[in-house]
DNA sequence: TGTACATCAGTGAACGCGCGTTCACTGATGTAC
DNA sequence: TGTACATCAGTGAACGCGCGTTCACTGATGTAC
């Protein structure tokens, strides 16, 4: 055919973002470079023109997934001007959230194959770090910040994690919406809950 | 070659034994019928006579998988008769527990696949349930003991997920440390941690 | 208790399919003059 | 500005390999008499 160097760098671009999206909804290990070629409009032949083997791609594309992933909850964040923390919180553990894993956070979804492979670990690893950081900062320090955070993120992952494995919707809810409640209880530094 | 009945029933559990420790391992996706048969001692071809398909194998080793986590997990906590709740946290959140996923809590590397896969969902809940009832029992009842339970086991697998996908040892160890404490102490009512 | 026969767990070659990768080719893009 | 040529993004057939599954076969187990 023959394409512009300008649309070369679009076509990468647009496998790039569409093998991030498939990372976190199929994991690392389906997604096939025929179907992802195809989703971008092109025949598998040219993969190659775009990155040395299927490995790299998945590589680079879970660490874009994760990448973007607190940049958009960061986002989230901001939105609620009194209380960002809360709004991180909400944001994380809303329902479409929970529903539509291939554009959210991908420490959820890649969790158990960064793992196992050590190739997304350093990616894996920097997301946490960012994410720590943003809830140590939107903490007011009413103890140890950084444990705080760690307790939160930690929930966080993990209540998402349960609330798309169950197969009962109204468990996956009720575990959503209590976290969420019991997580803005407990960095109000209120201990016991009321009922 | 010709064995006898008792020895079928030995073999497929073996197989299932294998296959559990396997999707804790490497996920459902990667385990082969050639590699765990193999691992079994014996040649690919009778698996055929134990399980209908590779799924239907995969399927079951999930739920095993799924059971043996949290019996392993009660009799830990078991083990600290002052407070059992605390033996729990300690156990789940140990080294030895993050370093072998074959043989740990199923909740954490099959959460991502069992998102994905609806027919692994009601083994997951299963098992879900089966950890909520067991904090919930365990719990003094200072506030909402069901709510309480849920915060802590998301914190206790998201923990555990994240502390597996970090290349930092020392960021892992830290999650497990920091986890640890932060959810006894909000777990005996104290709010405000100490530094 | 022995003997003849049926059953069936396990073997290993073979099959088919999908998937990652390669490669000769095409034709628009980009460049040299 | 126009022309000739080189480049190279993208095509699609082909290859090789691994993997799930099938199947004819083996021989000890289990049963009938």
């Amino acid at each position: 055919m023959g394409r512009s160097q300008a649309e070369k760098v679009l076509t990468h671009e647009r496998i790039l973002r569409i093998a991030a999206r498939k990372v976190r909804e199929e994991g690392v290990t389906r997604p096939g470079v025929a179907d992802l070629m195809k989703e971008a409009g092109l025949t598998h032949g040219g993969f190659y023109k775009h990155f040395t083997s299927r490995d790299d791609l998945i590589t680079q594309a879970s660490a874009a997934a994760l990448a973007e992933g607190s940049a958009k909850m960061k986002r989230s964040a901001g939105k609620n001007e009194q209380d960002p923390r809360a709004g991180l919180i909400d944001a994380y553990l809303a329902k479409p959230h929970r529903d539509t894993p291939a554009t959210g956070c991908a420490l959820v979804p890649l969790g158990a194959d960064a793992g196992r492979d050590p190739s997304l670990q350093d990616a894996y690893e920097k997301q946490v770090r960012t994410y720590l950081e943003l809830l140590e900062g939107l903490d007011e320090p009413a103890g140890d910040a950084r444990a705080e955070a760690m307790l939160t993120l930690s929930a966080l992952v993990g209540a998402v994690l349960m609330s798309r494995a169950v197969a009962d919707k109204d468990l996956s809810d009720e575990l959503l919406e209590t976290v969420t409640d019991e997580l803005k209880r407990y960095a109000a530094g209120a201990s016991s809950p009321t009922g």
